[in-house]
Parts: C-alpha cells; structure tokens; sequence
RNA sequence: GCUCGGAUGGUGGAAUGGUAGACACGAAGGACUUAAAAUCCUUUGGCCAUUGCGGCUGUGCGGGUUCAAGUCCCGCUCCGAGUACCA
C-alpha cells in the first residue's frame, strides 16, 4: 500500500470535524493551557507559504500539551478590519465586508488543508457586531476613567468629580494633558460644559487636540507606530505633522506599569528592550529658567542637569506655548516666518533636510545657578510633543547643541576634563568636571554621574526644579477618519462635547454608505451615512476606531466567544486567565503588544480580568523570505542561457514564476505557457537542463515567488509541509523558502509508512522489543520532549528521521515500540499518525493518548566511548564498560594501542576524566 | 548615531566548555531497470597520503582565560533587525 496522503489528509481532517475533536469547553479538572497565534488581517492574496510557520509550531505545542493532560485552549480568528480592504472598496465599489467575508472563505479552507487543531468554534471576526459590541463597551469605560497616579490604576471619573466637588484639585494626582489647579467652590460654580471640558483632560479615553501624523493619501490620521521614516508604513506615503481634534487612548500613564511588566513575562529579550526603547524611560530633572525682563519662567526637561554650568542658549521647540510669551517685537517677522516655514515641512523633509535652522526670540533666560543671561532660540530640532517642548543647550556636550552652537556662532564650554570640543561634542556621560563650581554649586572634580546625583539634589532644594521621569511613550491616537473600522459609541451635544452611549444601546452599527470616500466637505465617510444619529437625535461621531481596538482584546474574548452579557464571564477568565504561548511576529513589538497590555491593564484595573499581563511567554517567529528565481535572456533575443553559461553572453536576469521551477531547474514547457511572449522561447542548455539564477527577497507578487501552502499541500500533503516548515530552520530566525529540502523530509514518512506496512499487509508484530528498539525509542522521546519545550523543532525532525532509520535498519516490528513513536510524531504529523494509529487497531484519535514518559533505563550504555585527548587535541577513542572507574579509565587510555605515540616516553604531568566524554592527557 | 541579534562545508543548519559539521539537501560513484521514475548502498569541510594505517588544517579577524574554546572574556570587521533630532 502506497503512502496516499491525500486520501488519509482528507479523510482524517473530515473525521476531525465531524467529531468535534479538537473543541474545547472549561473543565476545572483539568489544568489548562492557552495557546495563541497573532490572529491574521484576510489580505486579498491568500496565505502563502510563510503565514503557517508559527501556526504549525503552536500547532505542535497545542498538541503536545493535550497530549500531556491539559485542557487546551487553541483558537483562531480574524483581525478583519483594515485598510486594504477599504482601499480595494474605494477603487471597485465592492463592500468592504463582501470582500473581507470572502477572503476569510479562502484563508480557512487553506487554514484546513494544514491540518490544525483549532476549535473553531471559537472563531471570531473583529469586523462582527457581537465582537465589536466590547471593544465599543471598553471605550466607554475608558471614557469612564480617569488614572489616578497615586493608587497606580485606573479608577472611575466619578470619584474624580466628587474630589473636585468637596477639595478642588488639592491632592488629586492624576494624569493629564495640563496641570490644572481649582478649588472645590471654583469647581462647583463652573458650569456643566466648563466642567466636562476640566474631565475631558483626565479621562482615558479623551477628546485632544494633538498633534497627529496626518497622512493626505490615506486621508486619515496614523499612531506612531503605523508612521516609519516619516511615510506611512502602510501604502508608504509620505505623513505630515497636523494639529487636529482626536480621540485619544491616555496610554502614557501606564508607561512604568508597562514597563515593570516586561520583567514578569516570558518574552525574548529583544523584543522586550524593544518595548523598553519605545516606552523611553528617562531620569532627569525639570528646571525654572526665569526670563529677563518677563514673569515668563522658561521650564525645560534634562538628563544632563550636571552640565548647568555649560548651557550657553536655550531652544524652543516651533509649537511651543513659550513662543508667543517671549518672542520680541522687534523679532515678531523673522519668528513668524521662521515657524511659518517649520509648518509646511512635512515630518519627512524635516528628516531628509538636516541642516541647522533656527531663529533667535528676541529674549534672554537667566542661568538658576551662574545668572547668566543666554540667548533663547527657537528651533524644529526641539520637539514639542517630549519633555516640555524646550531645552538648555549644552553645546559641548550634546552633538544636536553643538551643531546649532556652531552654526549660530554661539559660545561653546566644555565641562569635561579632557573632552576636545573643537571638532565635536563629547555627549558621554563620563569623566570628570571641570569649569563647573560657584558659590552655589561645586561639581569639580566629580565623576559625571556624581554630579548628576548633586545637581539634582541641589535644584530641588532651592527650588529650581524638580526630579522627573520623562516616557517617550506617548497617548495613542484613536480615530481614523474611515469608513471600515468600529464605530465610536459617541455622541456631540449642540455644544459640540462628546457624550458616551448608554451600554443597552451597544452595538453602534457601522452604517451604510454610497460610497467609502470622505465626503464633499471634507468629513469622514460616515458622513455620507444616512440619519447617523443617536436615539436623542444628536449627531454621532463620523470617525472609526483604528486597527489596533479589535486586536486588543481578543484573547479575552476567545475564552468566551458567545457570551452576550460580557466580554468574558468571570468564570472563563478564571480558568483561561491569560495566554501561556502567544506566537507571531515581531513587527508588533511596538503596536499591537503594548497596545493590548496596557488594554489589558485597564481592564485588570477595574476588575474584569485576572491577571495583570496578557501574554505569558511569547515566542517570534521569524519571517519566511521568498526566494526568487531568475532566467537570463540575451540581449536582443528570445533566447535564454542557463545559469553557469551566462557569464559568456550579455545577458539580462528575468524574474521567472518560482512553480515552473524545481530545485532551480526550470521546466522549459511550463515557462513556454507562461506567458505568451516565452512561447517560442530558445534555450542554451548546460547538461540538458536549464539551470536558474535566485536570490533572497521578500515574498510578493511582483517578484513571482510567492509560494501556496496549498500547492505544497498538493504535492506532498499536508504532514510534509508542517513537517518541512519546522525542519527549515530555528523557528525564531527568519529564512527564506526553499523547497530544495522538502524531498528529503517526504521521502521520510514514506520511510515510516513503509516500517508500518509491507504490500497491503500491517507488519507490525506483539513481540517485546528489542533492548536496542527500546533506546532507539526512548532517545527519540527525551530529545523531542525537550526540543518541544524549547521550541526547538528543527532538530526533533532530525531526531524522528534518526529513529526511522534505526529501526528500519534493526528491522524492528514491534508493536510497542510503534505505538509511542505514533504518539510522540502526532503533533508534527497529525495525519499520518491518525492513520497509522487506527491502523494498529488503536481506539479513538492520536489526540487523546498519553505521552510517551522515557525511561532512562533504556538509555544506559554498555560501553562508553570515551574521547583521548593529548594537551587537548583529541587523537584516538577508546571504548570501555560503562561502570569503569577513573583510575581504570586512565589507565586504558595510557595503554592503549597508539598511545604511546604521543606519550612518547614522558610521564603525563596531568589527566584529566570527564565522566563518559573524555580522557584528557596533559605531557 | 543608539539598542539588540548574528557570522560554522557547495546549501539549510547540529553541537549543557569536552571527538566540530548531527540531520537534510545538493554533488559524485554504484545496485536494480531496455530506459526513466521510484528505491537502496558508498563517498562527500579543505589540503596531503592513499597498497594500508594515517597526517596537517579548519567555526569572520586579532588577542586572552583554560588541561580543553564554535561556545567564556577583551578589541575589531562585516551582515541583519528595530529605533531615531527623546535633550
């Protein structure tokens, strides 16, 4: 009987279905575990090759932890809103959720053919009104809340207007956009829509003008991590800096919890200093600068407070507040031509055009500790959105200062023993001070990081400043002014403030359209919807949320998908808690992962979850390259020469169709049909065959190397694949897809297909084992328990061919033996395995055995090769009974055959046993 | 610029400080076959010796620690990823 994946593919996929193998229900008898795949956005163009590569090693782990007695959770979903999706709406008129719904039809009957174990009756779609219902019900929270500084968690707005009704803002310490400062009578006596604009400051979820990356192609807004390099990460157009009215998600005030959680969780350490980079910590100071001749007092944010005695100008950023209050009459035109200019650079010519710009104020600061007067600039290289929106400069030893310093011409002093300044700064932060004491202040002679310590401590106590923690994480924004997203559950009141829904009214539907463009005024789609009104009549809110609001929270709502009364019952968090394996790329170290912690955190805030992190260990898997094939044509000619022959010829490399390509052998047919200018196509062949060029790319249409799980399925089945995939390398490294492998690992199921099975007939015996049977066993099973808790899958593929190939060798048919081996392949191969099992007779599925325990009994050697090394370079081996003593050890190294040579009649001054490995002898 | 990874045969990649190159691909040779496919066997880091054992060398470069270094330490080179006027 041939090995007919197909046929077994499909049979056992069908029974798979049909008997609910793999769905999962809360059992507190049973421990759980919580496995997760980023769930995939349903782009147009199908899965290819590399989707399935983290799938595939949740899939294994899935089913090794089932297979060791936990009540697995292992779902999969759709991230489905998107702007692929509405920009394909825009240019054919096809509704996004036809296009979406139909690309979700495609991505699940590849998603079957592999074979996964996923309860899809679980499934979710992020685009599904009782999905959407809580990402809308947890804006309305965070509308609700404000973050109270003090008890580190968000609490409700309430309990903030009952503070501000009976003590004002005395002793409130919550987050803000600005310092506020009121008594409970000026409280009380505001009225109701002064009062809303004061919550409006404190809520989470808040109404802010910001600064925004505003992006004119897309006509919407993006979050900073949706913007790289001054283009928008999707589409690649170029984002500009806009002032605009947007809902915001106050996600700094979590930037120390974010930050202190990365210590409790399980994730790669370059993922986490990722998140450490973007959350940007920084110890500094904050600092008064009084104003000559103003009350203006000039508060800047350092971390170099040591270097006072250097600041010889201070900078503006072009956005400021200060500017207005300091600019001179006299410098009024050249600033408002200045920031006028700043204003129509987009944030990428600001990149691209590095030169020094600036302009004086017109007023000068007084240095706190020298008393000097410094000139105050303004200039774009200070930004308004971090710190305070203004610097001390110290040219000698801040590159960006120096730079300004010397185009400006202004006095550079350097504070560092030994730092030459002439050429560039010296921004270490080590040394020793010099030019840097007065009556106020002495930090001569002080390391750098003394003088921090003693500056800080100085400025506090007279009243300068403070010491403050600055985060470069800033609020997320939170609108998009699109058609295909979630509707906000927002209403305006005729004073144009915003106003939740009530929680009975959710589900806010996405309305209909005419068309998925902004309308002629200029506002969002949901412009164009028809009687867009609340139930009292007032206007709703025309933007959708971004992409990452469904994302946030759906590992919360796996636990309970159907559940209409909450997001997830008290009960299913309980028992699910959080995710213990969450697998998927790095691309969202930034996005998605900080943006669903601190979701998260929210929600633990206010009692809805359990647990305070949502991803337990994370793993990344790395990105699968596509690797592109190449023909070479000859200039002016329809003919093609192979690979190793082209260097004879003027050539031009064509990208070619990697699935007429075998093992980079080009199949001359297939490239004829290809396109109709190849028909006729000739070809200089090297050994009868056409050989191609590649190279490493992304995968992409445009290159032709796209490679289709389900032809690979096609071809090999599905077993072959999975396998292949984890056999291509370490799971977390990115590589490219190669198929030059993928015979070797087909070639061996058909190995073990053929262990099982000679003709027709089932060759398995009921006779013990052989003790070498046993080992071969029992070594498979510790390796490949091992490499499965270490995500280590390339090298227990490595370790079932092994065994095959004992086995096979020792002619093993052994019953026992097979039945483990069935088990411990199932999770690679589920199968085959499936098909195997219930060949040997076995009742139910492979899923539901028991691990196979090794036994170390089995594993015991006879004989132990022990390795001889003379000072260290290995000569010979010796092979001795296990249970030889050192001394015996020893002395069969010195006497054996070929020793002698290299003692060469001198006593050994040393030897050295490493017990089983290796006899080292030292002359 | 900063941060984090990485560098091992023709290729993908194995190696708790202990015989480097497991396993697989590719290549070469062979068996079976009219032939091909499939399958199986042998060889396969480099150099030298091959009538035999064998010897030398070798994990990006230069040092160091150690009886012993691909692995640990110091200093470079190159490649990849992330991030970037963050004061």
């Amino acid at each position: 009987m041939e090995y007919n994946f197909k046929e077994i593919e499909q049979r056992w996929q069908k029974y798979w279905k049909e008997h609910n193998t793999y769905k999962t229900e809360v059992d507190n008898t049973r421990p759980k575990f919580y496995v997760l795949d980023m769930f995939p956005y349903p782009s147009g163009a199908g899965l290819h090759v590399g989707h399935p590569l983290g799938y595939i090693a949740s899939d294994i782990y899935s089913r090794y932890k089932r297979l060791n007695g936990f009540n697995v959770l292992h779902p999969m979903g759709y991230d489905a809103y998107g702007l692929p999706a509405e920009q394909y709406a825009i240019q054919t008129g096809q509704h996004p959720e036809v296009t979406t719904e139909k690309n979700i039809n495609r991505y699940r009957e590849q998603l079957d053919k592999i074979g996964f174990c996923y309860d899809w009756n679980r499934e979710i779609r992020t685009c599904d009104p009782a999905y959407y219902k809580w990402t809308q019900w947890a804006f309305i929270k965070m509308f609700n809340s404000y973050y109270d500084n003090d008890l580190q968690k968000a609490c409700p707005i309430d309990s903030l207007v009952e503070k501000f009704s009976t003590t004002g803002t005395c002793g409130v310490n919550a987050a803000c956009g600005e310092e506020l400062s009121f008594t409970a009578d000026e409280w009380n006596a505001k009225s109701e829509l002064d009062r809303e604009t004061v919550l409006m400051n404190y809520r989470i979820a808040y109404l802010g003008n910001t600064m925004v990356n505003w992006c004119p192609k897309l006509g919407t807004v993006l979050a900073n991590d949706e913007v790289s390099e001054g283009v928008s990460i999707r589409g690649g157009y170029p984002v500009e800096q806009k002032m605009m009215r947007q809902w915001c998600l106050r996600v700094s005030a979590y930037a120390q919890r974010l930050l202190d959680g990365l210590d409790t969780i399980d994730w790669t350490e370059s993922l986490k200093e990722t998140q450490r980079n973007w959350i940007g910590r920084s110890e500094g100071a904050e600092m008064k600068f009084k104003v000559a001749g103003s009350d203006v007092e000039l508060e800047i944010f350092t971390t170099r407070a040591d270097t006072i005695f250097g600041v010889t100008f201070m900078v503006l950023a072009p956005e400021s507040e200060y500017v207005n209050m300091l600019v001179t009459d006299g410098q009024r035109a050249a600033v408002d031509k200045y920031i006028d200019e700043v204003k129509h650079k987009t944030e990428r010519e600001r990149l691209i055009d590095k030169q020094v710009s600036g302009v004086f104020s017109g007023s000068y600061a007084i240095n706190p500790v020298t008393g000097k007067e410094i000139p105050v600039y303004i200039s774009d290289y200070v930004l308004a959105g971090y710190g305070t929106g203004a610097i001390m400069a110290v040219p000698a030893h801040d590159s960006r200062d120096y730079a300004f310093a010397r185009h400006f011409d202004l006095p550079i002093i350097p504070l560092i023993e030994g730092a030459d300044v002439s050429e560039e700064s010296f921004d270490a932060k080590e040394g020793r001070m010099i030019n840097s004491s007065n009556e106020n202040l002495q930090l001569d002679g002080l390391e750098v990081k003394e003088a921090i310590a003693k500056t800080k401590k100085y400025i506090e106590e007279a009243g300068i400043g403070k010491v403050k923690v600055n985060y470069r994480l800033r609020d997320a924004i939170f609108s998009r002014q699109r058609y295909w997203g979630e509707p906000f559950p927002v209403y305006y009141d005729e004073n144009n403030m915003p106003h939740v829904l009530d929680e009975s009214e959710l589900p806010l539907l996405l309305p209909e359209v005419d068309k998925f463009l902004p309308t002629e005024t200029g506002e969002p789609p949901l412009g164009r919807a028809k009687n867009w009104v609340a139930r009292n009549g007032r206007p709703l809110e025309l933007c959708t949320m971004p992409g990452f609001a469904g994302s946030s929270a759906y590992y919360l709502r796996y636990m309970d998908p159907h559940n209409s009364d909450a997001l997830v019952s008290k009960e299913a968090d309980e028992y699910w808690r959080n995710v213990d394996l969450y697998v998927g790329g790095t691309e969202h170290a930034t996005g998605h992962l900080i943006y669903s912690r601190f979701w998260n955190k929210f929600l633990y805030d206010l009692g809805y979850v359990c647990e305070p992190e949502p991803f337990k260990k994370l793993i990344n898997q790395g990105m699968i390259q596509g690797r592109s094939n190449f023909v070479y044509r000859i200039k002016d000619t329809n003919t093609f020469v192979s690979f190793n022959l082209r260097k004879e010829y003027e050539v031009t490399p064509i990208h070619v169709d990697v699935n007429i390509v075998n093992n980079d052998i080009l199949d001359l047919d297939k490239f004829k049909a290809w396109r109709p200018e190849f028909a006729d196509a000739e070809f200089i062949l090297e050994n009868g065959k056409y050989v191609c060029g590649y190279a490493i790319e992304k995968m992409s249409k445009s290159m032709f190397n796209v490679v289709n799980p389900d032809d690979v399925v096609e071809r090999y089945g599905a077993d072959t694949l999975r396998l292949y995939e984890m056999f291509l390398g370490p799971i977390e490294q990115s590589k490219p897809w190669d198929t030059n492998g993928i015979d070797g690992v087909h070639r061996f199921l058909k190995r073990l297909w053929s262990l099982f099975f000679k003709g027709d007939q089932l060759q398995l015996t009921d006779e013990e084992p052989s003790a070498e049977a046993m080992k071969s066993l029992h070594k498979l099973i510790k390796k490949v328990t091992f490499d499965i808790e270490h995500f280590s899958y390339n090298t227990s593929v490595s370790a079932f061919m092994i065994c095959v190939n004992e086995l096979n060798a020792m002619k093993c048919t052994s019953r026992q033996i097979y039945h483990d081996l069935v088990v411990v392949l199932a999770p690679f191969a589920p199968h085959i395995c499936e098909e195997l099992w219930h060949a040997m007779g076995e009742e139910g599925t492979v899923c539901d055995a028991r691990w196979p325990q090794y036994d170390e009994k089995y594993l015991v050697e006879n004989t132990v090769k022990y390795a001889v090394s003379f000072n260290g370079k290995t000569r010979f081996s010796i092979e001795v009974a296990a249970d030889t003593s050192k001394e015996d050890v020893e002395k069969a190294a010195l006497s054996a055959p070929g020793a002698e040579k290299w003692i060469a009649g001198k006593t050994p001054r040393k030897i050295i046993v490493v017990p089983g490995k290796i006899v080292n002898i030292v002359i």
